[in-house]
DNA sequence: CATAATTTGCGTATAACGAACGCAAATATA
DNA sequence: TATATTTGCGTTCGTTATACGCAAATTATG
């Protein structure tokens, strides 16, 4: 008796705003089954593309967005976690900045939005047992490896990353000290400009530098901060 | 046109002696392709079973070995990997003490054995790559959970630990400042035995505490020894 | 059988790092 | 002009990590 499993990829793709906080892009199904439900951009791969080429091209014809950061996050197999037939899905997750991009919904779409992750609606299949991985992955990440950038603007004022720590990592953290050691790392850099937004002092500008960054790592730097 | 795509499972178990260092359980494959390669144990998932019970079902039928922990790795989907057509395989990394278990060589296996993982012979597909995936995994993981013990025996003298962390780690660490850090976690015993192997004072046997560990993982308490 | 070699076990001094927090600077608002 | 708000910079203090000295208990050696 020959294997009948298909093969799917699905990803969990975050986005980031100081003011709304951090976000997930869900698609809304235009078929059955869960049909009308929010559920993860994703479909079966095609037998000639390679997992993340699948990845790619579903999210950019399902949301129109076309992901930087990319990464597999755990592949999901119960036997009965689509009610058709057996699928086994490649799940990845990815960072963009949710400003860079149009969403369009399209092919077997209906409607795509973000998300703020602590007020997501119901999805589909075993959808929301993903995306709690992808959270708990994120912040595993975030606390070791500097994938934050991925989601703030290229230049930033430190206290957006201060807030995207914050409200990622769910802790209060000491601005000065934060300040202190992420700058002690080296890899991020102060420009000559200004912003201002609201009231307060003008903050300056930082860029994250790719770089200098790859540079320190291949040293054996490590830039883990449990905080 | 429907997809062809078959779903595997692999396994990378890996086992310790004092002596030998890491190992990794290998088979000898009975069939083409790469006849006569060793490989890592695995096969094709059934209709009506989750990964993991395939996983199990595998690593039995080839090796004999029931494995205790284990956990999924990574998901190799590149379409060429498999000569003869499209395999996806999920894999997982386990982790035994070898003396514990008699190999025996089944079904498509002509043989069976450990492998140190600094003396590996050619492997069949892409399992060199999926091996050193494992050990990267492996070594990560060593850093910041107490899996080692796993690898060892029971009851063992405090050295073994120390030999596991530096042949693993490939570091070089104080022996004093190790153990204050360990026995500082609290969850590792000391037992009122002792063992004498070859030269030098006799040693005191240590024991893991695997409910303590949960106890304190829960309270929030982190044991990570980036070394 | 005494001495050396080896492995284990315990402790201490010192340097490095992190956490807490005080305060000035630069802007908007009242 | 005073006040609120946000940013920027620094110091103190306590904890933790690192380096390393030395005794104890055994086997090997001449």
């Amino acid at each position: 008796m020959p294997q009948s499993i298909k093969v799917a990829v699905d990803a969990v793709v975050f986005g980031y705003d100081a003011e709304e906080g951090v976000s997930v892009l869900l698609i809304k199904r235009k078929f059955e089954p869960f049909q009308k439900f929010w559920a993860l951009p994703g479909g079966l791969v095609k037998d000639d593309e390679s997992l993340e080429e699948a990845v790619r091209r579903e999210l950019k014809e399902e949301s129109g967005v076309d992901v930087t950061y990319l990464e597999q996050l755990y592949s999901f197999g119960k036997p009965d976690r689509d009610p058709r037939n057996r699928v086994v899905s490649i799940t990845y997750y990815g960072l963009v900045r949710p400003k860079d991009y149009q969403l369009s919904a399209q092919t077997d779409a209906e409607d795509v939005a973000w998300f703020n992750i602590s007020r997501l609606p119901k999805l589909a299949f075993d959808h929301k047992q993903i995306v709690e991985t992808a959270i708990k992955r994120l912040r595993g990440k975030l606390a070791y490896e500097p994938v934050g950038f991925e989601l703030l603007d290229k230049k930033f004022p430190f206290s957006d990353l201060e807030k995207l720590y914050q409200t990622l990592l769910a802790t209060q953290l000491d601005r000065r000290n934060f300040k202190k050691r992420i700058m002690s790392y080296g890899f991020l850099e102060e420009l000559d400009e200004n912003v201002q937004r609201s009231v307060g002092r003008p903050a300056a500008l930082f860029q994250f530098n790719r770089k200098k960054y790859f540079e320190l790592k291949d040293k054996g730097y490590n830039f883990d901060l449990f905080l």
